[in-house]
DNA sequence: CTTTTTGTTTGTTACACAGCAACGTTCAGC
DNA sequence: GCTGAACGTTGCTGTGTAACAAACAAAAAG
């Protein structure tokens, strides 16, 4: 049985009654993903909304000349694939586990009737959006403004902020992250990241090996991208 | 007296009748902003939410070291300053008009009643963020993996489709517009944006003076963003 | 008409960063 | 324990583009 107590908690689900609340996710199915598929791709038709209970996503998208960039994570307790709420019925990105995923999935046709029922939910969705419009300005000035060593370290404060995870090194950066990742975050090349990293580890601003980065110096990381 | 048939074919307002959406303007009072000027700004307030009926608007944003960036525009039929609609108490950018410009202006505490008595109206507005979401989205993938050129193409092709005029020179961009505009919209200076205008302007591509720019070869310059 | 301000052009210089290439390291599958 | 693949590191080179600087042009102000 699922944790109904943890996601009444939600801010999205502030407005249901406990039973509301249980009969809702009923209505869900629970849809494993394993690390590196998909639970969507872009342009696809809409048929589910989500809710990610367990797990890390990657929310990717292509560039004309086929590049990709990590546009950003959606870590747990988050909607997503909530084409309906802006009027879409397609996808507008892919959505990749980053890890072994968990979410619940709702048919996307329950959408009209849910916002019409509980106006809180479509309130907080349209939250949900307003923070990630302002997220991804953020990054657009960030690209547009700041070198790449300051955009690198922005990629991972903000990793620090999702999936940050106190431990006797450091704050180790739960997800497996490759160079390649960060700098499919910051708009560079793997082989930067690596420089980067590796001076700031001589620096004694991080820790990193294989798939893993523990930020030891939050401080000195955090004034490095304020400059 | 204001061309309430023109407001009623705003997708925003389809949910409206006449009648309401004649009250629903009475409501509003005309705001006139002379060019430069703001709005509104970042961190203020929101006290109302705006319809622009003439005029463009920069959306303007400032960087950890002061730098100004121009996140996008806004056309004339837009809604702007919709904070409410993202939950939030305070604008989350500055708006500054970019010539002279004509609003109608609706308190902020008007919004939940609104939204309430025009579910549809709270859906378009949905809808408007998401456009938006995507819409910066795209400008992240720009910045991150495009070239200059690439980018001011693009910023270009994006005023020319939001503001673009037939002339007999070509397609006019009919708002004043100096270098210095399009290199915050793209992310680099005014001395790398006149290079590549001069040099555009010899092959054909545009046409360009003070604050004024034609493209007129648009399927060029589209042909140069997509490469 | 003259002066000042604002916007634009163009040259030169410097450097951050991407691209390429080669090598090292860790991990997983047989 | 091998072998190959995936991931990471590092040096070198080339270049796009920012930064500085200086002059020009056009509009606005007086």
């Amino acid at each position: 049985m699922l944790d109904v107590a943890l996601i009444s908690h939600l801010p999205n689900f502030a407005d249901f009654s406990r039973v509301e609340l249980e009969d809702f996710i009923r209505q869900a199915s629970a849809r494993r993903v394993e690390k590196n598929t998909h639970f969507f791709s872009e342009g696809e038709t809409a048929s589910s909304f989500y809710l990610l209970l367990d797990g890390y996503i990657r929310v990717v998208r292509i560039s004309p000349s086929g590049e990709q960039i990590i546009v950003r994570y959606i870590a747990s307790h988050e909607l997503f694939g909530i084409a309906a709420a802006i009027g879409r019925d397609t996808y507008p990105a892919n959505a990749v586990a980053a890890v072994d995923c968990v979410a619940l999935a709702w048919p996307m046709s329950l959408w009209p009737d849910t916002v019409k029922r509980f106006p809180s939910f479509a309130n907080s969705a349209s939250a949900t959006l307003g923070n990630r419009l302002m997220d991804v300005q953020d990054r657009v000035i960030e690209l547009a403004t700041e070198q790449v060593e300051h955009r690198v370290a922005a990629a991972l404060l903000k990793l620090l902020e999702q999936a940050g995870k106190e431990t006797e090194e450091g704050i180790l950066i739960d997800i497996p992250l490759t160079r390649q990742d960060v700098s499919d975050m910051s708009g560079t090349t793997l082989h930067t990241v690596s420089r980067l990293l590796s001076s700031w580890e001589q620096s004694g601003l991080v820790k990193s090996s294989r798939k893993k980065v523990i930020i030891t110096d939050k401080v000195k990381l955090t004034n490095l991208y304020n400059r």
